[in-house]
RNA sequence: GCGGGUAUAGCUCAGGGGUUAGAGCGCCUGACUGUGGCUCAGGAGGCCGCGGGUUCGAGACCCGCUAUCCGCCCCA
């Protein structure tokens, strides 16, 4: 019997493990330019932290939660998402007082029983943030230009911020009203269990991919006719911020988000390399997230991106420049030379160059044939002539250029070289 | 949760009832002394996804399972 990972679970194997490296360093340094600091959650959390904030129509609570029980009779769950945990963390200890603003960032497994697919896993990774405490449209602009200057910094081209507005509460509710009247004659066809979940929640019928779907919701008007006031005034002025910042983005009707804790803002970022999984991250604003759990009232926003779709559109595009190519490899001529080969070796190192060494003692000719695998640009050569000599060989690979150095200037020469 | 495709070497794939299962790439060794890439020669590496069935005989046909891919659903 030989084990393999669990359905819809993926080892990162060493050749990929540096694009992970990639992802997660540049969303720390984008992130830290704007002052936001890493929270640490655990991977399970009470149950009910999930069931009373992502929805109880939602998918993800209904029938995608890794639940089970305890030895001490609780009930547990593996994490679905990331804004809720960290919600929780923020309220335990306090992180953001009343009238403050707190900026937090996270990188986590997440976990949904779903039938796996191409850039859908049972155990996902995602990168977010959250600034919690601002009603201000500032706010939200600040999220998805943070957003988008990940996915630029990683070198996805052309992606869109799609943003679109839930409105408050009142908003909704017509709205809700709106698409129930002029889809009646559509939903009337349709199964039970499907009008059940569509009233509870008309607007999970917006990103329907279904075509008599989006037949019908044609009729619908766009929910932004919709908003009010305060949010109409809200929205406005986030496009205007985004546009003065330079953030590409169109305005998406058929965004709703899958949560039911968004409120106002919401948004995605898409991609078509990833089929049918087309959102690379999802985000908006969730003002009444943190009072559900118990806390004060605390207008916060918020995003979380997917560590391995960013990855698949980056595999897609050859955007990997490079992976893990050692700078040095050190070859040793002949037996005699082993000790001195590995004091070089280790002089190196402590200079910061990442050097390999054949440790089985092989050919030449193989050890010659291991450097130019390795992808370093240069090799070292050490014999016993050049014991002697008190010299090493400085082997260009990628040209057939060798020139012979004192062994003292060797470590100056190759950080020149390199 | 529903529908469809696929599963043979490390990778991509051929073989469609009949001896010891193949190719390309990759890997290892060698082609006079201590020199890589190109070429050539040799070699290692397979419970043909797992379990059952049909058959004189199954990698191949049938059933179940598992995994994976695609679509639905949903979403990162």
């Amino acid at each position: 019997m030989r084990f393999q990972a669990p359905r819809g679970t993926a080892d990162v194997v060493p050749a990929d493990s540096f694009k992970w490296q990639r992802i997660e360093s540049v969303f720390r340094e984008v992130v830290r330019l704007y002052g936001y600091y890493e929270l640490r959650t655990p991977t399970f959390e009470d149950t009910e932290l999930f069931t009373r904030t992502a929805g109880e129509t939602s998918d993800i609570v209904t029938k995608q939660m890794y639940t089970f029980m305890d030895k001490g009779d609780r009930s547990i769950t593996l994490k679905p998402e990331g804004t809720a945990p960290a919600m929780r963390a923020l309220l335990e200890h306090n992180l953001c007082p009343t009238g403050a603003v707190a900026r937090l960032s996270y990188v986590t497994p997440i976990f949904r029983y779903e039938r796996p697919q191409k850039g859908r896993l049972r155990e996902a990774h995602q990168v977010g943030f959250e600034l919690v405490g601002s009603s201000s449209p500032l706010a939200d602009a600040e999220v998805i230009e943070i957003t988008m200057k990940f996915y630029q910094e990683l070198g996805i081209a052309g992606t869109v911020a799609m943003i679109n507005s839930l409105g408050r509460e009142s908003c909704r509710q017509q709205f809700r009203e709106a698409i129930l009247t002029s889809t009646a004659a559509y939903l009337a066809d349709q199964p039970l269990e499907f009008q059940e979940k569509v009233r509870k929640n008309p607007l999970r019928l917006l990103d329907s991919k279904d075509p008599s779907a989006q037949e019908a919701i044609k009729s619908v008007p766009p929910i932004t006719n919709y908003l009010e006031g305060e949010s109409r005034a809200r929205f406005d002025k986030i496009q205007e911020l985004l546009t003065d910042a330079n953030v590409p983005y169109q305005l998406s009707p058929e965004v709703v988000r899958g949560l039911d804790y968004y409120t106002e803002t919401v948004f995605e970022v898409q991609s078509t390399s990833l089929g049918a999984q087309s959102a690379l991250c999802g985000g908006g604003r969730y003002d009444n997230l943190i009072a559900e759990l118990g806390g004060p009232a605390t207008p916060s926003v918020g995003v979380a991106m997917g560590i391995e779709r960013a990855i698949i559109v980056m595999d897609d595009a050859g955007l990997w420049p490079n992976g893990n190519e050692p700078d040095v490899f050190v070859i040793q001529a002949t037996d005699q030379a082993q000790t001195e080969c590995q004091r070089l070796a280790r002089n190196l190192r402590q200079s910061g160059l990442v050097t390999l060494f054949d440790i089985d003692s092989r050919s030449m000719k193989s050890q010659l044939r291991q450097a130019d695998k390795s992808g370093a640009p240069i090799a070292l050569i050490l014999g016993e002539d050049e014991l002697a000599k008190g010299t090493v060989q400085v082997k260009r690979l990628g040209s057939s250029e060798q020139f012979e150095i004192p062994i003292s200037d060797v470590v100056a020469k190759v950080l020149e070289l390199k």
